[in-house]
RNA sequence: GGACAGGUGGGUGAGUGGUUAAAGCCAACAGACUGUAAAUCUGUCACUCCUUGCGAGUUACGAAGGUUCGAAUCCUUCCCUGUCCA
């Protein structure tokens, strides 16, 4: 029986390995490559799965095991239908494992051959996750995607350090995909492994070797954007992407800034996430065409123009950056979400206008163009 | 007319003799944010000067005087505000 996930790859660009596909889910397509919205409570903050459709036409988006484990935990989530029900999302879910929360609630948790015993941010209870429960709350959840259990490490470390967490991610990894393999394969899922090794080449290429063991369904890298300069962020994924399998997906977690998504794609990456888009819009922090938009800059005060001249979607169409700013500064909430909306269709908007150019041939192209406007907005 | 209570930096509001250019909050201004403990967090917020320093000077707690080595803080008078009584 053929699986109904499955990557299909319909472009390679020659110069620069950068690739279009389709991941096929069990909740739809997913073109690629694909920047995928951040939901971690079962919602992308400020926006409606509403939204989400019909403006955006999102195809996945991201939720969070340690997050929804807590609240309203997954047994609940189950009995009302699952995730996709529950957030009235019918397109794909991919679930982080938790494996964040190692590096973000670094004060929270102790991490132990066993697995990750979390103090919860809520209520100080204490939580044992483990490779094989992660994978089975993402299960009850219904993720189209899991992700193993990993230690994501703050940078920087020594290198022995990041050699001990790495080999103790793998053993994590290869006891998951067990579970997995195990009793979820049922190829209406998928399950990532999650490539660490801190900025360590060597690390790095040892983790992915022992990871393509596993014959994964597809692959993540792991461990950037937690402090480390940007160019050792690509660094690292460039060295890492170059030993992924060419038939399966690849996903580096946690990127980017919109003028580096070419750059991960350019090095042959599928997919990606991040809150900037979704963050920073709350906060006030929009991204253009033509560079930043901090909304509450009082040069914004009287100014007529949309937030990007260059955007067609509904914040833009409708509304000046004087009203934005308005918004912003009287703490309404529609700022969160006319902000959300626009920043995510910048980003997707970015993620499409690469595949096309993948797909035409046309994206060294499209690349250098990119890199120029960037230097410009770099400069100005 | 009388009795109380008050008048503090853009607002609010602490401070009731010295470590107070004056807490906190708000507003304003600027910055940060990268698999979300975030509609969060940080910084600036009287003026002038320089050798930019837990630097120097000036002005400032209704007004004007006074006491004191020293006053937003104590005293006197005046002005204003609120409440109550005539």
């Amino acid at each position: 029986m053929e699986s109904v996930f499955r990557f299909e790859l319909q472009a390679v660009c020659k110069e620069t390995g950068a690739r279009a596909g389709i991941l096929h889910t069990a909740h739809g397509g997913v073109e690629t490559p694909v920047f995928m919205p951040v939901g971690t409570q079962a919602t992308v903050k400020g926006v409606l799965a509403r939204d989400l459709i019909r403006d955006l036409d999102a195809k996945i988006v991201l939720a969070n095991t340690y997050h929804l484990y807590l609240r309203p935990g997954q047994e609940t989530i189950r009995a009302l239908g699952g995730l996709h029900r529950f957030m009235a999302w019918p397109r794909a879910i991919l679930t982080d494992s938790g494996g964040f929360q190692v590096f973000s609630l670094d004060s929270l948790r102790k991490v132990t051959e066993q697995g990750v015993l979390f103090r919860s941010h809520l209520n100080g209870d204490s939580h044992l996750f483990t490779p094989q429960s992660t994978i089975d709350i993402q299960k009850a959840l219904g993720s189209d995607v899991m992700m193993v259990l990993d230690e994501c490490l703050a940078y920087p470390v020594s290198h022995e350090a990041a050699r001990v967490s790495m080999e103790r991610t793998l053993r994590w990894a290869a006891a998951a995909y067990a579970h997995y393999r195990e009793r979820y394969s049922d190829g209406l899922r998928a399950c990532f492994p999650i490539v660490q090794g801190s900025m360590f080449p060597d690390l790095r290429r040892r983790c992915a070797e022992e990871l393509l063991k596993l014959d994964a369904d597809g692959y993540a890298i792991g461990g950037l954007s937690v402090g480390e300069p940007r160019a050792l962020s690509l660094e690292m994924t460039e060295i890492t992407a170059r030993l992924l399998p060419l038939d399966r997906p690849r996903y580096t977690m946690g990127v980017g800034m919109p003028e580096e998504l070419p750059e991960y794609v350019a090095r042959g990456i599928d997919m990606m996430d991040c809150v900037l888009p979704s963050r920073n819009a709350r906060n006030g922090y929009l991204f253009t065409s033509a560079g930043r938009v901090i909304i509450k800059q009082a040069q914004y005060k009287d100014d007529p123009r949309p937030v990007d001249q260059a955007c067609d979607c509904y914040c833009c169409r409708n509304f000046s950056r004087a009203y934005m700013r308005h918004l912003f500064q009287a703490g309404e909430i529609a700022f969160a979400t006319l902000g959300t909306l626009h920043n995510l269709t910048r980003y997707l908007g970015i993620m499409r206008e690469m595949r096309r150019a993948i797909l035409d041939g046309a994206f060294p192209a499209y690349l250098r163009a990119r890199r120029a406007a960037a230097q410009v907005e770099t400069q100005a």
